[in-house]
DNA sequence: TATGAATGAGTCTTCATTCAT
DNA sequence: TATGAATGAAGACTCATTCAT
């Protein structure tokens, strides 16, 4: 296995980009399997070889990619909980909260498929998504703190929080079974999230 | 794309269920796209040709097997609930189905893992697993209604439970995060249960 | 790295020789790096993929060649030496098996090249090549002592008197120095080889 | 092809040298076709393209080592040779040329090995090679003569003799059959030597 | 019905060489 | 003169699927 390298140049940066950033849109779109390097060089509008300049491994593209997206999606979330400085009204917040989600999933919705695709079927990139977990629960439990909403065994409550709105999302995005009222069912998870929060 | 047959005789019938076992375990084993049809073949004693007598594809292999394992993983998890004419003690039970379910998902860690790879890469087998995850939904939801629990709302809200139910069970069994006391978690996803469950 | 199989059928039989012959041929014509495994393929009449289906290499192909090649050198020449039963003149022994020595190097001029090349470059191979010196060594010493000619330290003997041979007639075909008189040579050649038998 | 320059600035000639000599040592060490030409220039401390400006190929390269290499090793040979003005004792030079040509095959190891292989892929090398043996050969019987051993057709016998020793020394060195007693074989070496240069 | 030999397009990856800077 | 980023053709090998027997 060949040396990876990293680009110095403005120009070189800027291709390594556009292969990580076209690469990954690519996997998202059509499944890991179905995407060929010279594919994925092609619509970067590169060589073939210089892929493997930049990246070690087709793999190589994905993880830079999902390290991208996990930022950007844990970002905004971040975000609006920060900005809520006094939290006055929970159930305002949990709506924006719960908009905001929704609506990073379905910026990206290949993405996430993929990601959790393959999260399976990768334990290098399961690591990497177990970690953003990790680290957005214990982000949140600190912002909590900070505004005086103190709990006791924040780390699992929380934790069990982003489990239930994760999967509501996802549900709502992607899955919708239609003998189910996502709107009812989002008011179940508010009240439940409150529950949560307030039987300290 | 030749047109797939059901065997008659039972030595075909034995030797189509045994590709689907051995098949399904294989892929569940070493990942779906790291087994060859060849392999499967031989793994199950029968020749390459005949799979494509009886599957139309790859593929087909692994939906028989997907179907196979959904009941065999929703059947004892209804069981027990069926079998609790009367429910006295709502902890007790609970510890019970929890208990269950991460049973079930050890047994078959590997498939779990797989099938939830798979169902994100592939739309028919994301079918079948909403499908068998709304059916699940709908007999605890009668479940629960012959035994005098009546929900306003059943639908979603047990959609909510056995959601925070299989994300706990999975994080226990594969996703341990170090930070995180599973026992207490347990018991703050029980404390939400029985608010859901007594928040009629 | 898939298994090998080894035909049972026929035809299938002859293909697999027919991929050996006629790669090897390429193999010791080109050089073994400047033939690629589908330029075998087309050569064979074969598939690409049947090659992986009998052997495990690229390399694999040419191993089978050598020890396809190790035989029938060896075979003559054993075979010389084990007709003339009764050795009443050396000189005219030694100089048929000089003749059949410098035929078959001819025969298969690039092979043996090749052969050399390779053994330096991979060590299995360097093994297989060492494997039948020797046996060719204790062969000939064999004969020897059937023939009532008892030489102490035959096998020492023996290897040098087989050096001196391979150097000659790989000379004779090969790499004629132009201001050498190979006749002469020939001579010193059948001295020395006198010289060592006589001198027991 | 583009053009070669040689270097007239010092500093380029040392970068020149330093390529041929990384550059040979790095294709001994691990193969001519195992080393990339990136690699030799990353070794030799240089630029990619430079190697270009200098050499044509990058065969051109491991030539130019191959031309060191031979004076390299012939060399130490010949100075025996000629220091021994007066050859009182055969057989005590005869020791010390063994024992020469054996430390200067196992000091470069590899390099020797790479040589037969790639003079017998590569004719341009192989003609390097092979003038190199020859000029040798003239050598050494100049050499004799000088002392006062005439031989008739002394070209001829040098060459076996030369052919002799190189098996013998690469035997020793790389391939010890282990049926075979080198210090006996050293002997009998020896005596042949000695018979051919005794029997004028 | 069953076999397993055969196919060949497709995959990832490498590397000698060139060329803009 | 020198750099090192870029090229892209070519290589070894795989595998779902077909087909002669």
């Amino acid at each position: 296995m060949s040396e990876t390298r990293l680009p110095k140049q403005q120009g070189a940066i800027d291709k390594r980009n556009r292969i990580i950033e076209k690469g990954f849109e690519l996997m998202c779109e059509k499944g890991y399997y179905n995407v060929s390097t010279p594919e994925i060089a092609k619509v970067a509008g590169v060589s073939t070889g210089i892929i493997y300049q930049y990246f070690s491994d087709k793999k190589d593209i994905f993880i830079e990619g999902v390290k991208n997206y996990s930022n950007s999606i844990m970002f905004p979330m971040l975000q609006i909980i920060e900005k809520s400085n006094e939290i006055k009204d929970f159930n305002t917040l949990l709506d924006e909260i719960i908009d905001k989600f929704i609506a990073s999933h379905t910026m990206s919705e290949k993405a996430h498929e993929q990601l959790l695709a393959m999260s399976h079927l990768d334990s290098s990139i399961a690591e990497i998504i177990n970690t953003s977990e990790l680290e957005m629960t214990e982000n949140i439990s600190m912002l909590l703190e900070k505004n005086n909403i103190m709990l006791n065994n924040s780390l699992e409550k929380v934790h069990i929080i982003y489990g239930i709105l994760d999967n509501y999302c996802h549900e709502v995005v992607y899955h919708k079974h239609d003998k189910i009222d996502y709107n009812i069912m989002k008011e179940n998870v508010k009240e439940i999230i409150l529950f949560v929060l307030k039987n300290r």
